[in-house]
DNA sequence: TGCAATTAAATTGTATACAATTTAATTTTA
DNA sequence: TAAAATTAAATTGTATACAATTTAATTGCA
């Protein structure tokens, strides 16, 4: 097998699928005033509100250098409030406010209008998300014992 | 199932799979010179030199927006050249120099040492592109419908 | 033919990513 | 306990992505 052949590539796909699929939510994220990095630290945010920058970043495997600024973005149109932590000033709370509360509701729509306009049978989508939860999981778990 | 969960989802895994392979690739890529986009693009030069930006753009899913300025650096480098051509001036060919060819020399062991540095299996590492070329396929052909 | 529509690249503007550095606060340790 | 090491965010600098616009060339059609 040729290994330099993008087609012989994972990495290829996987990007190339990654884009793809962020794509198709452009439209719809559109219409809550979202972009696609945003609207995943929402979903964190939705889940459990009051989590510093650090666990966040830890959570969507993002550094303060792509999160603050971010941040600062959704902070500007109030839907998000940074606080310093008393106890350690290092640390900031991201908490959100009842503007990013709401947004949950008109976004509750959007994982079923993504599986639409995707086309994706629900076995496809399991079966990808499995695989790449499974893989990530596992090069992280790398990742860890790597770094001690 | 909650819907909007971060874990039910599937463009995080995948996203976050991508990032993470792709910052695999840095410092082995750094050996050569080369981003991962930079080196996407020499993989389909490598394949055949000579393609416009249209069809580079075509094969990797990017527009010109993202090219343009990419190829503008790997020019300047001389790893390749543009050409406009002379039966039609609007189309810009994009050829590998000397240089260029010769760094496929230095990337032939990258695919190696990346399935090394990941240690994942060769039976995860085909699932998942299989899965994924699949989909990218299934998605393209959706969005050729589409257009017409 | 001549001008409107189309096309290919490049450019512009905005928003990530991420390495590396900086800043400020907290811990550790000599 | 005071300086050194560490830590959390923010900042800086570089390189994508990509929508939208612009520019220049080519086509198509009235």
């Amino acid at each position: 097998m040729e290994l330099l052949k993008l087609s012989n590539q994972l990495c290829f796909p996987l990007y190339a699928l990654s884009r793809k699929i962020t794509s198709h939510y452009l439209p719809i994220l559109e219409k809550i005033g979202l972009t696609y990095p945003q609207y995943l630290v929402m979903m964190v945010l939705w889940e459990e509100s009051g989590l510093s920058v650090k666990e966040l970043g830890h959570r969507l495997m993002l550094d303060s250098g792509t999160l603050s600024p971010l941040l600062k973005k959704l902070e500007d149109r109030e839907i998000l409030v940074r606080t310093r932590l008393k106890e350690d000033e290092r640390v900031v709370i991201i908490s959100l406010t009842g503007t990013g509360e709401k947004l949950r509701e008109k976004a509750s729509e959007i994982p079923e209008q993504i599986k639409c306009c995707l086309d994706l049978s629900d076995k496809e989508l399991r079966d990808l998300r499995t695989l790449a939860a499974g893989l990530l999981d596992k090069i992280n778990k790398l990742e860890a014992v790597h770094n001690n």
